[in-house]
DNA sequence: TAGATGATTGACAGCGTTGTCATTTTAACT
DNA sequence: AGTTAAAATGACAACGCTGTCAATCATCTA
């Protein structure tokens, strides 16, 4: 019933520890010897048993995704993404969510990685930001990915790095704005520890100033993540009958944005004839709103599939090249019915 | 560096085996001898390999979570809290998100299972009510445990599932809005598919029943478990002016009644003024509308923690005993601002 | 007190791979 | 062809635990 690397030996005429480099892409195998191996796999439907590989490899096969986010959408998309790419590999995935202010969060972070002997990690913000956590990762000595919003030539030793670049997203999303005639742009940011928070706010700041847009920093609320910030922060930038004239406000993410287009209702402000409103990411947030809002397309379960591409780079990098891994995300545009034309609030 | 079963053994001055009896709570172990032993492991800090524990067993030391749902706050909850068990047994998880409309699901499940060994899965609505897929289990022989919306005096074979008594969540939601003073009260159902749908439809008209309310057709809504469905539903209820005068509308979960409140607003119907709107499980969507909903609190992660709990006592089940196992939730009724007395709308 | 019974413990052989190192085969040279 | 280096393959011992079954110990019975 139960078909070993034996069973596959046997009947392929060669040793078990072929039919081992075979199943494992090591290298020198003859292409012959090679498909007729990989036929006999076929036949027999072998698959590699993975406790006894972790058991007698030096590795496991295994790795694990690191995660201290409030956004269940997020979390959940990494997940099938780093999954897609476990599954082809062969390899299983361990999921890790912790709380960085959690005090023995170092603690069992570090007994998950030696108990399970993962094989790499994948970090996501705000953990992969952490200088602490990477030190101590670069001590124990595994391997791990980085997601980090930004670019490449910013961050050095970004080789294990796969980046989203908010910069470009949040400027294009900012000129869409100032192409419907708006001036007066409001931002509720998210939390400040967060890089995508900076990174987000400088994009719209060099896009206001290609357009020769001034810059006024009343229009800015520095809040967080969460739908409530957006209704607080809509609230404070449009607060005195609308004081600044405020045409357009650009949520830090989907979530803040639902929050700000709510307030706005509440006021009884017109979307989008009266105000614009944008978000971040294209998360069902951001289908979830009336009307649905414009945003900035990004596919996390690819990023995190390519995350996991390059962590088996990695991990078995002499073994198997993936040459088509992608490093840098720029999220898109996506237009629907939250924006429109400026309206004239003067 | 690296401490295993041997090294404890020496220490306690007994064999392996005897060792491996006491991490596995095997019985007879004379109290005396397990002592010493735990002391050893304490003193040495011995953690059993996963991997030479799955190789050497009969099963691995793993379980799966099985889901087809798209509500991210959902599946984040289950996973935490069977994580949490698994953690303290020393177990893994593996998740194993799938559609039932895929074709090649119960392949890829029926794989999964084999390839990991697992020692059992724990199975969440809608796929714990799928005969089908219970029947696939018995065949291979597999532990499971399934989560499933209902009571255990009607379901045969209920020594393996965790109820969530919906009936009662929605019967208590009703009377509440009863005790308002509401009478016409809509009900935006979820997929009819899924059992928690009957349920909760069963609980509200016994509600009713019980207070000489009329059950009226035209008040309910067959939707689905989104957003989106619950604009529409809404939308289709109060129709024409609201012509059934409704005053209240049931929203078949929390996402749903988010829908309806925001359709409410879209036809400029004060909330709970001149409509109340509640919700079930209290997630997240019910604290980002505005007014938050009342809604019926189900802590998921509780339940599946110990959906997880009674699987261990399945799996390992003569070995440790977990009496404090809970197999039917009742959610309990959470008033927040989405719910008033009923307006006067003759 | 001997013998019987059951509870407790131990010896040892796998579990199905991979790593190491030795051996054989092939290719590349004089 | 003869020699040598490199490539390809194989033999075999781990890896760290659990299952099996035999051995020992404690307790109880007559």
């Amino acid at each position: 019933m139960k078909v070993t690397i034996n069973d596959v030996a046997k009947l392929a005429g060669v040793s078990m520890k072929t039919v081992s480099r075979v199943i494992n892409k090591e290298p020198s195998v003859r292409k012959k010897t090679y498909d007729i191996v990989m036929n006999a796999v076929k036949e027999l439907n072998y698959q590699p048993n993975i406790a006894a590989r972790n058991l007698a490899g030096t590795s496991s096969f295994a790795v694990g995704l690191v995660y201290d986010n409030p956004n269940a959408y997020y979390v959940i998309d990494m997940q099938n993404g780093v999954l897609s790419r476990c599954k082809e590999e062969g390899y299983e995935l361990v999921i890790h969510p912790c709380s960085y202010s959690d005090d023995n969060m170092q603690e069992e972070f570090v007994t998950m990685i030696k108990r399970s002997r993962l094989a790499g990690l994948v970090l996501t913000p705000p953990l992969s930001e952490q200088q602490a956590i990477i030190d101590m990762l670069d001590e124990i000595g595994i391997q791990y990915v980085r997601l980090l919003s930004g670019r490449a030539q910013e961050t050095e030793n970004s080789s294990n790095c796969i980046f989203v670049d908010d910069f470009a997203a949040s400027h294009e999303i900012t000129e869409h704005l100032i192409s419907l005639g708006h001036k007066k742009i409001g931002f509720v940011l998210g939390d400040k520890e967060h890089k995508s928070t900076s990174e987000r706010l400088a994009g719209y700041r060099q896009a206001l100033q290609d357009h020769n847009v001034a810059y006024n920093e009343q229009l800015i609320y520095e809040g967080s993540y969460s739908f409530e910030s957006g209704v607080l922060g809509a609230q404070s930038l449009l607060k005195d009958n609308n004081q600044n004239n405020i045409t357009a406000i650009l949520g830090g993410n989907d979530e803040v944005a639902a929050g700000a287009l709510f307030a706005a209702r509440l006021m009884n402000i017109d979307i989008p004839a009266q105000l614009s409103i944008t978000g971040f990411e294209d998360s069902p947030f951001s289908r979830q709103t009336w009307p649905k809002l414009t945003t900035a397309h990004q596919a996390n379960n690819v990023i995190s599939e390519h995350a996991a591409r390059l962590l088996f780079t990695k991990t078995r990098g002499s073994r198997s090249q993936d040459r088509d891994i992608i490093t840098t995300f720029t999220p898109s545009l996506v237009i629907r019915q939250s924006t429109g034309a400026a309206a004239d609030n003067s």
